[in-house]
Parts: structure tokens; sequence; C-alpha cells
DNA sequence: CGCGAGTTTGAGAGAAGTCAAAGTGTGTGG
DNA sequence: CCACACACTTTGACTTCTCTCAAACTCGCG
């Protein structure tokens, strides 16, 4: 499985065999072509632009190891987090049908992500169906997670964001088999307000209203979720 | 092209040759199987439900007269309208991953609809690469909007929201060839208010705001656009 | 003609944003 | 190894935008 990330919270890798696009570079059978799927792997800095929207060089990448966040073209000032990107995520997809990517990629820390040019992806889609519905599926996914997220952001109030946000990210973690009572947030209370559509001063005073609560605790980018039952009742209880 | 709607705002419909699903309908080649793509036309009455979340009859749909909505699965009171669909439009897409609906389609009038089942829209693509590829195409293109949607929700103001939802609604008509500066609206207040994240009370007192600028006239779903560079101006004006 | 859903308008309340400042941690260079 | 600088976080006071509650109004339809 994953490796643990170390005591300072470093990104930990994924195994291949968890990732998103696993059936993409390892298919059952030998590729026809006989090309490598993955082009090259990626090494970012923090801070480092994976891609942009807008970028004609269209590639479909997977988290190897780090965590980046998937960016909405702000106009100015508001911008938006999409969502953030852990390891075995794949990151986009949205660039398979016109060719452009519509949001920006950026690094969080120190990351590594694997490079798949979309149409070498599109080239096995179209030789294998196994890999052409998993595409689909990771597509439909992704847009069923991207509506719900914009329903959530639509009917939730600003407690009952971060909650979710607090939630989401524990299962997260335990899906890759680490604690998820006890975790290092990749990004920025900044990048957290820009995901939740919340300001900074905000998801501060909440985190701080839920540690005086008893329901968490945290110091800078550490937390520890100590009453998960009662973050789930601030989010079912009606706004 | 488009068969215009008639003096009462009545749904017009859309030729086959500029729907989003003409692709798999009328594949450049005969069909291998000889199978015809649309199982069935589908007629709805006001309110009628299409399909729900979590409905395990899969089916990918193309709006052929009429509008639809697509809510989101809203947990009570907030609902959630994801967007709202015209003649060509293409819905319930997202089915294609997991053979599961993830929102609900809902009859704004009478109308009609094409039904592809699922199935064989796969089976379509798996022996057609150019339907495979458009069937990305629209996924990937649902995706982008349903991010921008999202973003937008997150960085505008109401009125701006309210600005950027007649305007696009205009070009939307006069993608379908129908006049941009004049047309009826297929939806209540109710429902504009649950696309846009605002209340109908919010939603009115805008339209009154913009009827008294003398940007757009007003009366009832009538919509006259009489300044659209003004609301383009409002909707570029920081927040 | 009158009912009822939908829309408009008004007045007041509340949630989140803005502005401002203090506190904390982190990394760099001496 | 320590000291400083800078970025991030927390906290406070106040403002404002949108929601809520309430009532009048309009239109379509039986």
């Amino acid at each position: 499985m994953a490796k643990p990330a170390d005591a300072k919270g470093r990104p930990g890798q994924v195994a291949c065999s968890i990732c998103a696009m696993n059936p993409l570079c390892h298919p059952d059978a030998p590729d026809a072509a006989g090309l490598p799927c993955v082009e090259r792997r990626v090494r970012l800095a923090p801070g480092e632009v994976l891609f942009s929207a807008g970028d004609r060089q269209a590639n479909v990448y997977a988290v190897h190891a780090g965590f980046l966040k998937d960016v909405a073209p702000g106009h100015g000032a508001g911008v938006h987090i999409v969502r953030f990107l852990l390891p075995g995520d794949a990151v986009g997809l949205d660039s398979l049908g016109g060719g452009v990517h519509t949001t920006e990629a950026v690094a969080l820390g120190d990351c590594e992500v694997c490079e798949i040019p979309a149409w070498r992806a599109e080239i096995l889609a179209d030789s294998r169906k196994p890999v052409a519905a998993h595409l689909r599926g990771l597509l439909a996914r992704e847009l069923a997670e991207s509506r719900a997220h914009s329903a959530a952001l639509a009917t939730l109030s600003a407690p009952q964001r971060v909650a979710a946000f607090l939630l989401e990210t524990a299962g997260r973690w335990q899906e890759r088999g680490y604690s998820p009572r006890d975790f290092r947030l990749p990004m920025s209370r900044r990048e957290i307000a820009g995901h939740l559509s919340l300001t900074i001063e905000t998801v501060s005073r909440i985190l701080s209203d839920f540690r005086a609560r008893g329901w968490v605790r945290t110091a800078g980018r550490a937390v520890e979720i100590l009453d998960a039952e009662a973050l789930r009742r601030c989010l079912a209880t009606a706004p």
C-alpha cells in the first residue's frame, strides 16, 4: 500500500496499483503499439505550475507523490480552487475533449507526477475497450464530484463547509491507508478558504470554534479529529 | 435550422443536425449491429421526472423539444439546479461511468427527449472511435462547464450572477437561431434562484433594479435585453 | 369573477466579509 | 546556533450583502 508520510508530514507516495490511471499504465495485455504510456515523470517545486488554463499542450497526469491544487481561472482576486490532488489522483482529464486545459494545476509542495500525453491516452482508449470505459468512468466521476461540491457550496453554511472539508479530507487520507483522525493538511488557510468559497478569517474563526468545542485539535496545518460524530452532526444540522 | 417557438413561447424543437448526440444517432458508416441508437422518444408533462439520482436504469438523453432542469440531490429545502436543458442538449452522461445517475432531470414544461440506453452508447463507442471521442468531448465539456459555474457562484455577487445568467441564456438562444435580445424564460424565479444560489426575492429585486436602470424589460417570464453592454460591464465590475 | 401560484416590494436580522492589528511559526543569513 | 524577517494564522471591531419574514400585487386559469 502507500508509504507513510514521515514525521514532518512530507508527501507519501502512492503505489501504482491504487492509482486512478493504473488501467492505462498497466493494461492487461501488452500494448499493441509497444509505447510506454507514461511519457515521463515530472518533478515540481512548491508553487510550480504543472499546466495552465488554455494550454494547448494537452496532457493527462497522475499524482505520484506530493500534493497539488486544481485552480479555476480566477478573474483577479477571487481564486476558486476546484479540488486538491492527493497521490493516486488523476488530473487534466478535461483536456481529453478539445485538447485544451480549462483549469490550472499548481504544486503545493515538492511533488512528482506521471505525464501521459492526451493523444496517447486516446489511442490507448481506441484500441482497448476497458481503457476507454475507464476514462469515461473517471470523467463521469469527476463530473459528479464537481456537481456535488457545487451543490455543497450552494446549500451549506460556513461551519458546515469546514466540517465537510475536514471529514472529506479525513476520508481521503483513510482511503490511502493513513489515519483519518490525525493528519497534516497540505494546504494553507488561504487555499482552504479558496476551496470552500470563504475568507481566511472565517475559516480560521470556525476552526478555533471547533477547537473550543473540543471537536478537533489544530496546530497550524496539523489536525487531530477528536469528535468526528460532532462534525457529522454539524454537517447534517439544518442551516 | 431550429423551428421558431410560437408566440406563446412554446418549446421549439431542434433539428437532429445540431443535436449534441448527433454523432451517435447518425454515424458516418452504417451501424455494424444494425441497432437503432435511440431506443424511443419520451414525452414528458410539466414537472414530470425523466430520471432520478440513484436510478440504476442508466440512459443518456438528448432533448428534442421543450426544456428541463438538471437538479442535484438536495438535502431538504436548498435545492441546487445544476443547469437548464434546451433542445439539442445532452443529459445524463454522468451515468456512463458507474451506470448510476447522480442528478435528477425534471421537465419544465411539455417536452420530448430521445432515450439512448447507456450500454448502447458504450457499445457504439467501442466500435467507432469518433463516437468514443465525441462522448469524451461531451463529458469533458460538461465538466468544464460545471467548474465554470461553480467558480462563478464562488466569486460573483448576486447582481453579477443575474447578469451572467441573462447573458448566458441569451447566448444559448442565439446558438439555436433565436433572438438573443428577446426571449421567454422557460423557468420560474424559484428555479432561477436555485440555479444561481440566491433567493427568489433577491432575483426579483435585481431584475427590478436592472429594469429601473433601463438595461432590460421584463414581464413575467418574457425578457427583452435593452443594454447587453451594461450587463457585461456589471458582470466585469469588481465585486 | 375569484381563487391561487407566482412575483414584487418593504423592513429588519444575521451571517460572512472587510479592515486592522497582534501573535505564531518558519526559513534564511549572520 | 541564534537572530531577524517575512509569511501565515489568529483575534477583534465593524460593515454590508443577502436572507428571512411579511404583505401587497399580478397573472393565468377554472
